[in-house]
DNA sequence: TCAATCAATCAATCAATCTTGATGTATCAA
DNA sequence: TTGATACATCAAGATTGATTGATTGATTGA
């Protein structure tokens, strides 16, 4: 699997994680799973707007959630966390020697 | 270090990838520098365009250019691509015991 | 049942980002 | 000095993303 096969498919990872409130709650989870009604008190925000960076997140693959009653509780998915980490250490690693100039 | 000291600096990083086009110009520079004028051929992006993104990713501070006559350089700055990677291998490994539910 | 709680969704507004085409500046070769 | 090339920048418009407040559906305990 070469980087350029999955560029396309990081992008939404990335633009899931591209927001200060996002990253928040990425590291609230990184401590275990997370009901909604938890995330709103100790991040300080609005119910709606805390469904609404949840739902970005959950669409893009970075969280998975499950009801539990009354409570949905949401946490990170450890694949996706992989996947970028995968990425940038291939993109590390596939330095060719300097090109030649172009022009 | 721990994961939030560091989480509102890396959004302008994650912003800087989160977009297709500057995810193709991401891999384009992994292979080493380029000019301006072969990634605008290689991507066949519009000459402004393609300045307005790497732009965004200089100032993220994701790339790096260098002047040479006529030309501008563009390269992946290695720093950033590592502590993005250092980020996301902490956020892997401060998983804790799940917590208890909250509510 | 009934009322309360949890969370998703919707429509409207607002804000940020991207695109486009034009213009400006610097460099170089003739 | 002139014309061509490389790149940045700018202003205007288009597109996308985020916020707000209200509503809805589901679940639970009284």
């Amino acid at each position: 699997m070469t980087p350029a096969t999955t560029a396309q498919a990081l992008c939404p990872l990335f633009k899931a994680l591209a927001d200060p409130r996002r990253l928040e709650v990425v590291l609230a989870l990184a401590a275990g799973e997370r009901c909604v009604c938890e995330l709103t008190e100790q991040m300080g925000l609005a119910q709606s707007k805390l469904s609404f960076h949840l739902k970005v997140m959950r669409e893009a693959g970075l969280l998975d959630s499950r009801v539990q009653g009354r409570w949905v509780y949401y946490r990170l998915r450890p694949e996706a966390i992989a996947q970028l980490g995968s990425w940038l250490e291939r993109l590390q690693t596939s330095e060719l020697p300097k090109v030649q100039s172009c022009c």
